[in-house]
Formats: structure tokens, sequence, C-alpha cells
DNA sequence: CTGAAAGCGCTTACAG
DNA sequence: CTGAAAGCGCTTACAG
């Protein structure tokens, strides 16, 4: 039979084959039982203990024949290290590229020690990220990565206590002492300013997420910064914060360029605001004039005419480096909380490059 | 202290505090003590049961007193339902954004029910795929949501068999009987085809991934289907597969652009073969004469000139309906496998509208 | 090297 | 309603 888009609803369910009932899953004691040794025995071969190759060999078929797999969790418990191998990491939102590139680097890095990962998005709601936090821990995570949504996370040093070793992500934490890993925000903000100065532009606009953020009031303290230091008096007409003021960053862009006295360059400071600034930018027809360097890379950058110059974070390298200090201090590390900063990359591809026309 | 992008490699490692040691976490045994009551009176309190409101209440006191939490790994293990509430998803790769939104659409499901998710990449590797689907197991989720590299799941029927219940996204399983669901591959295909030929194109090239790969075989299948329904006989040369053939999508697509005949109309049946052909199209300055339909939307899509057309996919409603099938299953619904096919949608951006200029 | 016993943290019959 | 006992699947001392 064929289907075809868009004929058939989403609820298109069709009956395909018929399924069986379920068994209980086989044991130790099964295993035991068949080899005719003790569950001692079964236990040591499973774990590679000291043991007569010949009985080793019984258990060892018993296993293969009942089909029989160790239960982790329950292993878990009696054991002298506790660990369950397994973490958990609390992102903002699991869908969004940034945060699944960092679940990428923190995989990389886990799977060379067997260890899992349960993930979760907080949606930056403090409440769902304590409650996320809470489930991962009641299943016996080894540790937790976490991008905080903000606000207090002290209700973490319960489950520090218990030995659950934390990192942050993205943002440091507050009111809890623990390793964090970052992007150098700041710097790969001043770096964009800096960039759009040299190219002669010195009204450039900030159009940026809320600042109560933490990677959004770094990045605007290096835009900040950058006009400082090159004697470049802020101009607050040209900074916008649109989910702050309730207006569409497309919108806020628009209003930035058809305003009086407009920027001739535009720093913008997220993902998802980069691209929404370039579709006003094309829409007003302004893309080969007005500046522009957005911060994280965005899919076509480089097909845009003209290409979307951007600053770069690396979040495989953020997770990496985050799973690298969980995975040390589950080895033990002991000493002070430790704080990674990953630097970003300017990568030029036409619109941060574009010149300032009119005097200066 | 400030930091610099760039000027400090990635272990720029900074000392910003110390830390508390490893407590044992309290148990309820210890609120027990405490309340001076026994451990099934704290389980019930915990666990809701009928127990005097006096005694409750002496219970919940000194089990805020320890900060106490059950650990649910451990009452799993008696419990009669057996239930973790903890689901395993097993993509090909947790950084393709496609997948990160079939988990997004799995969590919003999930989270309702208290389940949480485990999520792993294959790498389309079918031994890490067995990998950790069996950690999964052994981690007693309730069920697994499979993306199958290829080739043979029937070893996932031990873990039927012990009651793990199993949903295949993306691509149907192969020599094992589940549930599973996909998008309207072929169905999506045969439009973006279709489309094509209603703007006037005869010569419609194709540039696709393996055909091994179920969901690439489908697309073909759409593509192949829609040229015969319209009486268009295929011409080999017009269609490739740039990974199978050991060439760039970008090579692949100027190949067939400046080939002896070349297609006016070019159906890329990927989200990444999409981004790499408009960067051709672009860099050969044909996108505004050859016409262009992609499978799967891409960021930036409606921004660049012209906008591209695509068939999008809706991963999200793959993950409701595929967490939707899994908890049926484990609240004990029976019956045959379930097959949903998610519709797919065409998008007019511009690409796809450019009419055949020349002769037909 | 092997087995019987105790125990991990919890739930579930079973008596009272 | 309450508690003592047994048990979930496994590991870890403890004797032999």
């Amino acid at each position: 039979m064929e289907t075809f888009a868009g004929m058939d609803g989403p609820d298109d369910v069709e009956a395909v084959g018929r399924r069986a009932r379920a068994v209980r899953r086989p044991t130790m004691k099964d295993v035991a039982a068949l080899a005719g040794v003790s569950l001692s025995t079964v236990s040591r071969v499973v774990n590679g203990g000291p043991v007569d190759p010949g009985l080793a060999d019984r258990v060892r078929d018993a296993a293969r024949l009942l089909g029989y797999r160790r239960d982790h969790t329950a292993s878990m418990l009696r054991r002298a290290d506790r660990q369950s191998a397994s973490i958990g990491l609390v992102w903002e939102d699991v869908s969004n590229p940034f945060f699944s590139a960092i679940h990428r680097g923190v995989e990389e890095v886990a799977r060379e020690r067997g260890v899992l990962t349960f993930v979760g998005s907080s949606d930056e709601d403090p409440e769902r990220e304590r409650m996320l936090a809470d489930a991962f821990s009641a299943r016996g995570v080894d540790g937790l990565v976490i991008a905080p949504a903000g606000g207090d996370e002290s209700y973490l040093t319960r489950d520090r206590e218990a030995g659950i070793e934390l990192v942050f992500v993205d943002r440091p934490p507050h009111l809890i002492d623990a390793d964090a890993v970052v992007s150098d925000n700041a710097g790969g903000a001043s770096m964009a300013v800096a960039h759009l100065i040299a190219a002669g532009h010195r009204r450039i606009g900030f159009l940026g997420d809320r600042p109560e953020l933490y990677t959004a009031a770094e990045r605007l303290r290096g835009y900040r910064r950058e006009l400082t230091r090159h004697g470049i008096d802020e101009d607050p007409a040209l900074v916008r914060h649109p989910h702050h003021e309730g207006v569409s960053t497309y919108e806020a862009t628009r209003e930035l360029l058809l305003g009086p006295d407009p920027p001739t360059a535009i720093f913008t400071s997220q993902n998802l605001i980069t691209i929404s600034a370039v579709g006003a930018l094309h829409d007003l027809g302004r893309q080969h004039e007005v500046a522009h360097v957005g911060f994280d890379d965005v899919e076509l950058a480089g097909v845009v005419d003209p290409g979307v110059s951007v600053v770069a974070q690396d979040p495989v390298a953020l997770g990496h480096h985050a799973a690298e200090l969980l995975l040390a201090r589950l080895d033990g590390q002991d000493g002070p909380s430790r704080r990674v900063v990953i630097p970003t990359k300017l990568i030029e591809r036409g619109s941060g490059e574009l010149p300032h026309a009119g005097p200066s």
C-alpha cells in the first residue's frame, strides 16, 4: 500500500502484526540453578572474579542459554563504589542545536567510560530544573551537568553531599560553588565589535536576549567594553532587547534601521536573533550596506548574500570539558572548584566586513 | 579578571573555591529511627498509604530534617509494577537537529507522566546501537525508542520478552515486529517532484543519501514514482548519491549542473545535502535559473535568495507519536503492532517555483 | 576456589 | 493503622 503526503491525518495508524506477552527476565538465581552452582559463583563469573575454568564455562553456558543479562541497577545497590555509570544533563531545551551539540560533546567523552546520559529540558524554568535534577538524582546518577535556568542552585547542595558531582555549563552557578565550563562570551562580543570598528563603524547597534541571562549580560558587557576601549560613547537608542521589550527581533531590527540616526552596523548576540535580523536586513534591502556580525554560527550563513560573519562558540568543546571535569571528580579528584573558559572564533563571511560608507 | 577570546587555550582552568566531602545519603531507616517508627510506616508515608496523621507528621518532619529523598531505583526493585519511569532513546546522532527535535517531542509527552529519557547516539553503527539498547535495558528502562542503524534488530526480542516495550522511529524495524512511526518519505518526495513538474520541468536531478538507508530509498522511490506518473523516463545520469560515490555533495551538484544536458531542476533529498547544494548553486550563480526543492527544512532557508522551497518533516510530531505509542503499551495496551505515518508539508519559498525557461 | 549468610534501600505480604 | 519478616537482584564479607 502507498501513503501520500497530506492525505492521511497524523493518526494514520495501521496494524501490521502481533506481539508476544512479557516473560520474567532471567536472574542470577536462574543461572545458578541451571549451572548447578551457587549464586556467589555466578556473580564471580559475571564480575571476573577467581573461579575454576570448568565451572565458569558451565555458568557462561547457562547464562547464554537463558539469555541472562545483569541488572545494573540492582548490582549498584550493594556495590562498594555505588556508581551507576550514568549522569544527568539538564538543558534549557534539548532541541536547541547549541545544547544538542554540548550533549554530543559530553557523550563522546562519557561513552569511553561506559557512562550513559539522561537528558531533559528545563525550559528556562528553575522549578523544572529542580524537578529534573531531583528525578535524575533519585535514579542514582553519579553526576549532573546543568545549564542553570537562573536564580538559586543551592538546592543542589544536598545532592553534592550525597556524593553526586556537579558541573555547570554555558552559565556559572549561583549560590553554590561548583565546577563550570563557559564560553568566552564577553571576549567574543568584544571581538565582534572590534571587527566592526576596524571596518570604520562607530554607530553599532546591539540586539540581545534578556539581560537577566548570564550569557546575554556578558555579551552586552563585551560590547560596551569594546566601545569604551575605542572612545565611543554608548548610544542607549542603539541597544535593544527585543524579548525583554515584548517585540519581535524582526520588528526591533526594522525600528533600529528605520529610526533617526540609525546604526551603520549591528551586532546580534544570539543565534535566533541573528536569523531574524538577517531576515529583516534582507527584507529592507539593506544587507549590502549595514555591516553585521552575529554571535553563534547558523546554518546557511555562508550561502546568504552577503555571508553572515559570526563569532562562533564551540559547543562540542563545552561538552567535552564538562564531561572531563565531571569524570575527574568521579575519579576522586579533589580540590577547589574549577572554571574553564572556551575561546570563541571569528568567522568572516562578508557581512561583518562591509565598510562604513558615509562620513564618520 | 577578564578573559579575551582566543587568548586562552581551552585549558584555561581557574580555581574559584573549595568543596565539601561526600556524606552518606539519608535512608528510610534513618528517617524511621529519628521519627521513632518502623520502616514500614515511613514507606507508607512516602507512598501515601494509610497512616495515623500524627505519626505521618512526625515522619515528614524527620524526613525534612534529614533531607531524605527516596531512592527510586531501590524502590523499583521490589515494586509490583517494576516500572522505572524511564525510557531509552537510541538516535543516529543526538546533535542532529532532526533527532533532537524528535527527542523534544518524546520529552513533551513523557514528562506529563514523570518519565525520564536516556539518550545516546549509535552513529549509524548497529553494534553501538545494540550496546546502547543493552545498557539502557540493564538500567531498567521501561521502553526503548529506536532509530535503527539498519540490519537486524531481532536482538531486541529478549528485551521485549523481558517486558521492555519497543517503538521504532524514522525507520521501520527489520526482522522484528514492533510499533513504528515514520514520515511519509515517498509521499513527500512525490510532492516535491510533482511541484517541479508543475513548474514545467522534465529533467529533474536527484541528490540523495546512500540508498541503503530506508529514508533515502523511500525518497528515491517517491521521485521515481512521480516521474513515471507523468510519463517521464528516468535519466540515470541525473540521479546522484554523493555519499555513496565518495564525492562531496557540493562537487556532485557541480558535476550535475555543468555536465552535458543538465537538469533544469533538482530535488535534494536530505537537509545536509540541501545545504551543500544551495551553496553550489549560488557559487555557480545559477540559483535563479535552476529550480530546487529540498527534503527537510533548514534554518535561513527563507533568507537566501531565492528562498529554498522544501518538503518539511515534522520531527516533533514523530516524537509525540512515538512516545504515545510507547506509553500506551506500558499501560498494557495489547494487540498487533502499529505503524504511524506522519505527513510532510510543502513550503514554497521561491526556489521550487522557478519556471522552466528553455524549450521543453 | 566455593558456598551460605548478610546486606544494599526499598516494598510487600503477613500478623497483630 | 502498625511493625517484624521476607524478598527484589545483586555484591560483599565470612567461613571452609
